[in-house]
DNA sequence: AGCACGCCGACT
DNA sequence: GTCGGCGTGCTC
């Protein structure tokens, strides 16, 4: 019936990225299945190059004299590459990239050198899990109710997604292991998602501990021939877990079971490079592909992934206690930094924070001070009320650029920066702008009897600096450690009994509107870094904002108090998950045919023919950086409500692009959420 | 990407 | 007159 064949050549260039049909011989008739890798004849040579099937057809939709045919199947070509060919379909579809580029995510690098003999994971420690994997591993009892629920589904054949909602220290960790060994028990594999900067030996050792030699492990830091090994155990079925970061998620399991992201609102799933594939969705998507469930864990849910759950796309299961009995939650104080100013204070440090770092110096005990640099866009507010100017169309913090301009980068609306603040008259008013170094400076200065640690992009870019810190202040060699977002991710250290969270206000003024989410989590997940054994911990927020409801929030851990009042801003401002909202950016060297180019697209998608879309447009406004390696880029975003629109929105911009000289020059790339 | 076809300069 | 430069365009 199928004798014709659509393939993908595998030559990564625009302008072969589509698919070319072939018809199939009969004698390969048998074998030629989406997936296959062929031979085909290509070019006007007719040299034989190798290609993916990508779909088969009944009738041939291109002169069918022109038509070549398929000459050979290439040896060896695996089967769950159709699942993961699938994947990248699904990629191209709902991410706005080439085919191309969604096939090289999904499948490994090809012509990797080869590697003998694997090192063990964890070398001179072979033995000892054996006995260990069958020591009891108890569950209390919100554990085992939750795991209990997923395995009732999943032997009544029920594959779905599941939202684990479990407060920092409720165990998670142990119910992925109960479903991990139940899956495997039925003979399938499990892909176990974690973001890279958690992804520590510890966490590893963990598992490894439960299931040895099942167990592969992913991570950027292996070299090509080690990921080839990993890659090759996973498809010859030597292994049934797969451990990594994102791209753990294309592991070849032909018999997958499970998926697990742990930290399920981790802002490292989204892919920064095309295809911008959230790896939630993907997950959700090759689950679906697969046969298997999917299980998001956090303790504090993204707000689509809560939303979806009370909407009843994923069944919510919830750990409200913590697992070990005891442990306290840290006691949660606010700093606010207008008052210390009007009280004659000018320093980083509160009188609170001061006092207490004096007290557990005193005590011997350790103390983390966070900084929150990263993402830091020189935003300006008010020292004497705290407010942070904000766009007044967009609602997001406006941001400082050269000539003392104030720009907002969702819709391009620009003001001069005022003399006084707009809200309280004060003349105080400036661009917030502190780093790790400095504070590093003025604590040495403020207490010279502590012995402190820095870590940031500068301490860490040499290879195993992470680590050789992270290892020195575990041992104790130091009293004060002082990081960005890195220190309070998933490290677990046991004498630390006070965080300091420096400047809330940093993460709190990104110029986004995900900056509340993004606040809260991050002082959430600071809380849970102080006081994780016994001894009660502290933890000090100082802020020019404390009455900002996502650090109100954060301070009482009440998520859902949280999530209420982001999801009212969302709604009022139009913001996913309110709605859907897609970014188009508009790249070129020539700024000239940027502007028109983005111009004409506003224009083409704001006219009388789209009406009836339910669209809205946002700019085009300058990218956050405008210009990166000599190229400019310009920003539209669009928000819509029903997904369908994304391909006619997709299908104006690329007529309009091709009936245009003008938009030769000009990249158009999608971003979608 | 790769390869052919094509339209201008210095070579046996 | 012809060998060869790489510029342009197509590949089921």
């Amino acid at each position: 019936m199928c004798r014709y064949a659509d393939v993908i050549i595998d030559i990564s260039h625009e302008k072969v990225d589509r698919p070319f049909q072939y018809r199939i011989p009969p004698a390969l008739c048998g074998g030629i299945r989406v997936g296959v890798r062929v031979r085909v004849p290509f070019g006007r040579g007719s040299a034989l190059r190798t290609g993916y099937v990508v779909e088969l057809k009944d009738h041939p939709e291109y002169d069918p004299e022109k038509l070549k045919e398929i000459a050979g199947i290439e040896p060896g070509s695996p089967t769950v590459q159709t699942q993961l060919i699938e994947l990248a379909w699904w990629m191209k579809r709902t991410c706005g990239s080439t085919m191309n580029q969604a096939l090289k995510t999904v499948l490994p690098v090809r012509r990797m050198v080869k590697q003998r003999g694997a090192k063990p994971l964890f070398p001179g420690l072979e033995a000892a899990p054996e006995e260990e994997a069958s020591a009891c591993v108890c569950l209390n009892e919100e554990q085992r109710w939750a795991a209990q629920r997923m395995i009732a589904d999943y032997e009544a054949g029920i594959r779905r997604a599941y939202l684990l909602y479990g407060v920092t220290g409720s165990g998670k960790t142990e119910v992925y292991m109960e479903l991990m060994d139940h899956v495997i028990r039925r003979g399938r594999q499990v892909i176990l998602l974690i973001p890279e900067i958690a992804l520590t030996y510890q966490t590893v050792l963990r598992f490894y501990r439960r299931f040895g030699e099942k167990i592969a492990v992913m991570n950027s830091r292996l070299s090509a021939g080690e990921r080839w090994t990993q890659w090759e155990r996973a498809a010859k079925g030597e292994v049934s877990i797969m451990i990594g970061p994102r791209s753990a998620l294309f592991a070849p399991f032909s018999r997958l079971g499970l998926i697990i992201l742990d930290e399920e609102h981790e802002g490292a799933y989204k892919s920064e490079t095309m295809p911008r594939y959230h790896a939630r969705d993907a997950a959700c998507e090759r689950a679906r592909l697969a046969g298997a469930s999917v299980i998001l864990g956090s303790a504090t849910p993204s707000l689509e992934s809560y939303t979806r759950a009370l909407d009843g796309e994923y069944t919510l299961l919830e750990l409200k206690n913590r697992a070990v009995s005891g442990s306290r939650l840290a006691s949660v104080e606010i700093a606010d930094m207008r008052r210390e100013l009007s009280e004659g204070n000018k320093s980083m440090f509160s009188r609170r924070l001061t006092e207490l770092i004096e007290d557990r110096l005193e005590k011997k005990e350790q103390i983390m001070l966070f900084i929150n640099r990263r993402g830091y866009a020189g935003f300006v507010s008010c020292r004497s009320c705290g407010a942070a100017l904000r766009c007044p169309h967009c609602d997001v913090s406006l941001t400082l650029h050269t000539g003392n301009r104030l720009i907002c980068h969702y819709c391009g609306y620009s003001v001069p920066l005022p003399d006084r603040c707009p809200s309280c008259g004060s003349p105080y008013i400036a661009a917030f702008g502190t780093g790790t170094q400095k504070l590093e400076e003025y604590t040495r200065r403020l207490f010279p009897q502590a012995k402190i640690l820095r870590m940031d992009a500068d301490t860490t870019s040499r290879k195993g600096g992470h680590e050789a810190i992270l290892a020195a202040f575990c041992a104790g060699r130091a009293d004060i450690l002082i990081g960005t977002q890195m220190i309070v991710k998933g490290h677990d250290f046991g004498r630390v009994t006070l965080v300091g969270i420096m400047a809330a206000d940093l993460s709190l003024n990104t110029p986004d509107y995900t900056s509340s989410e993004r606040t809260f989590q991050l002082l959430c997940q600071a809380a849970g870094r102080a006081g994780r054994a016994r001894r009660p911990g502290g933890v000090v927020i100082q802020t020019y904002q404390p009455d900002h409801y996502a650090i109100r929030t954060a301070a009482g851990q009440d998520y859902r108090e949280f999530y209420r009042q982001e999801m009212a801003y969302r709604r009022m401002a139009s913001y996913p998950p309110a709605c859907r909202m897609a970014a188009v950016q508009f790249s070129s060297p020539d700024e000239e045919n940027l502007s028109y180019a983005a111009e004409q697209a506003f224009r083409a998608l704001c006219g009388p023919e789209t009406a009836g879309w339910g669209i809205s447009l946002v700019g085009p406004a300058p990218a956050a950086v405008y210009k990166v390696n000599d190229i400019y880029r310009k920003i539209l975003y669009i928000k819509f409500q029903k997904y369908d629109i994304l391909d006619q929105i997709r299908d104006r911009l690329d007529s309009l692009a091709g009936g245009d000289e003008r938009f030769r020059p000009v990249l158009i790339q999608y971003d979608i959420s």
